[in-house]
DNA sequence: GCTGAAATTATATGTCC
DNA sequence: GGACATATAATTTCAGC
């Protein structure tokens, strides 16, 4: 379902369930002027368009042990399709590879990995990410600093 | 609160809730092989703690429209204190700026920005990000394929 | 600490207007 | 979309291990 018919209510509804995401149903549908049921529908509406994919508990890094993030370019090797495809897969079953993507630019591949420290990229860099087929280059970016924590996507745009 | 004593509960606890952050508590408990009573009781410590720092409903950025994400590697002129923290506050307040982190490297700063479209990134990197006081240089890199969407921390390091 | 059961309260959902 | 009734689920308490 590539396009979605959203109104201002829709709109609220995934702002707000964006920011918690565990808002109640009742408390949700105060917020945006409307009754429980309503909004309720509208929620699984979007659930099931696949507008909502899904929910997630949020930690904090830090407390779970894993201090350092690490944003990683990779250069590869002219691939065919079929080695590029197993490329990517291995990419993403990576778990210390929270996100990758295909890129414009300097770098093919821009990785964010998440270690619990120094130590581990180490071994995560010339234990796997070195071994990665057709690999040219790896350029690793410590993040020094978090400026923005992942955050919300801008709903500015939708009606409303 | 820097440590907390993990044991494999909590780690489970934190997988399960990453991955589905609306799992009634009922499942959980029974997913980790605990009664509801404690495991209730576990993740309101978690949530207190601040280990889990919320929830959050996962969006497929394609359906509401923001078709484009871009990271933008941006160098600086040298900065005091003050202006440095005046920059990092001008960029954590942007709503398309999903993700912003200080990095080593080639650039100082490297964030992720989330737009409907190319026309839209033009206006923010004209309108916003060169404006932004003491600026040297911005690199645009495109995402051009999702390989792995932002995705669960991984917690094999702690106990369990 | 956990289990299990029961009671209470809160929340979600479905039906009908 | 709203109101109301019903169904689910969460939370608390307490006994016993």
């Amino acid at each position: 379902m590539p396009t979605y018919k959203f109104d201002r209510f829709d709109r609220r509804i995934l702002e707000a369930l964006q920011t918690n995401g565990r808002l109640p149903n009742i408390d949700l549908a105060g917020d945006i002027g409307l009754s429980p049921s309503p909004c309720s529908r509208r929620v699984r509406l979007l659930e099931e368009s696949g507008v909502i994919k899904g929910y997630s508990a949020v930690l904090d890094q830090e407390h779970v042990g894993l201090g350092l993030t690490v944003f990683v370019g990779i250069k590869v090797e002219r691939h065919r399709e079929k080695e590029a495809e197993a490329f990517r897969e291995a990419v993403s079953v990576l778990p210390e590879v929270v996100m990758a993507h295909l890129v414009s630019g300097e770098s093919d591949f821009l990785l964010q990995v998440v270690v619990p420290d120094l130590r581990a990229y180490e071994d995560f860099l010339t234990g796997t990410l070195l071994k990665l087929p057709g690999v040219r280059d790896i350029r690793s970016n410590f993040a020094i600093q978090t400026v923005k924590p992942q955050s919300p996507l801008p709903l500015a745009h939708l009606p409303g």
